[in-house]
DNA sequence: CAAAATATGATTTTCGAAATTTATCACTCG
DNA sequence: CGAGTGATAAATTTCGAAAATCATATTTTG
């Protein structure tokens, strides 16, 4: 057999492909919050056909980050100041969680891990200079630093679901920089989640993220709070009664 | 405009429809844990066409219900030990957190829907005597009085994550029900749990709640543990490092 | 005889045309 | 003039055939 051309799962399905070009376009407000996801322009636009753009948009609406009216067609999820509030909530509360854990279970492998992913941050913010916060490397590496201290939690539901939450809350802050390009500095904070893990010390931890995220929220609501509108229209949004126990 | 035949959004669309009725066949186990989805048969099953199917196939994944291996088709999420026991703990701090919330919020219709719902459910089961447990239809009474409890807390996240739990958990309690019939009635724990959060003595109803959900995990082992196997194979299950903030 | 290479059959994945449904707009009627 | 009605256009949704991929059996080769 032939050497594999491809550097090995690079594209396992088409479906899986557009989903995660679709997924960054839309966390990166490439595509705009409460746009309609005409089918024609999408097909055009990531070279796929009808049924394959359907795989993709509904697990996207599984994920929170599309929304399907009935038979009407699927639509970027709108942001709303109440759903960035009880984002921001739940990530508290998962965050807090899984660097308790993290910290009853990190190995030194973990540890390692987190300072080369603050190094990896660090380097990179200072080679881009002043508008760091724009660019999308520096966006993912952020993110795997922050993944880098939960990661040790040992639960991948608590994983997948703060995986989630990121996500949602990501769009808000790459919205809110299209506005207005101020953006207080967190370096330092870092660092201090940074010590503040490997020395073990969960309650400070705890406080610390809780204080980083509910911040990083107030930021938002600073530089483009005035935008969103505060409820969806029909109020009650995620409710069902279901199965059993 | 002539008066619509159906209920009202009977079938939104055919693809939500199929999506519907395999969450439940999966959730009941009617689909058996690790069982490939080959399209042919589940064409006939479900009436519908390779797209449609793909379709609910790409959000089961999303939920959890389903795995998919590469290009090597769909299969029925399989039942794990250390996933069942990851279920559980996270179970425990989301229902916690929602019925801490509901306890704050409440108002007078919350606490006038749980005793409905309560009644619903515990007239249903007199009716249906010694095995009421395996019956759908106390399957969705008993899930609605606990999905009574945690309504008013007021976070759609918070709810939609529970949901999920709460299915997924509902598939190895369905399965384990296939090996043994035994089940510790749970009538008074019911009761006492209703009282408890309707006195807004939200510590008391935390504390009932874990031991609610965890009895019921014991239960489950004590069933059919010899059942399930430890670990998935791969080990490493939903781990991603993803975008920033 | 073992191992690699190839051919064959089964299955998944993708595509674009056909069928439904919704939206738009001109038109009639009260 | 406004509300309802019906036809037309636009969009979504569904379908099944065609292309691509994977698993298996067979043959070839060292």
């Amino acid at each position: 057999m032939a050497v594999r051309a491809e550097p090995r799962g690079a594209e396992e399905t088409r479906a899986a492909d557009v989903l995660q070009r679709m997924r960054h376009d839309i966390i990166s407000c490439t595509l705009k919050p409460g746009t309609r996801l005409r089918f024609e322009p999408l097909k055009e636009l990531y070279a796929v056909s009808f049924s394959t753009l359907r795989e993709a948009l509904s697990r996207l609406v599984a994920e929170g980050l599309v929304v399907s009216e009935g038979q009407r067609g699927f639509m970027v999820a709108p942001l709303y100041l109440s759903d960035l509030e009880d984002l921001t909530d739940v990530r508290v509360l998962i965050d807090q969680e899984c660097i308790g854990r993290s910290i009853i279970h990190g190995t030194d492998d973990w540890e390692a891990e987190i300072i080369a992913a603050f190094h990896r941050m660090d380097r990179l913010k200072a080679r881009l200079g002043e508008l760091y916060y724009l660019s999308d490397e520096w966006s993912q590496l952020h993110g795997g630093f922050h993944y880098s201290l939960v990661a040790a939690c040992r639960s991948p539901t608590l994983l997948d679901f703060r995986d989630k939450l990121f996500q949602r809350a990501n769009r808000y802050q790459r919205m809110s920089c299209q506005f207005r390009a101020k953006w207080r500095p967190k370096d330092v904070e870092h660092r201090t989640l940074m010590d503040t893990v490997i020395a073990r010390d969960a309650d400070a931890a705890k406080q610390l993220i809780e204080r980083h995220i509910r911040e990083t929220t107030e930021n938002v609501l600073a530089n483009a709070g005035q935008f969103l509108s505060p409820e969806p229209a029909g109020f009650a949004t995620a409710l069902r009664p279901v199965a059993a126990e």
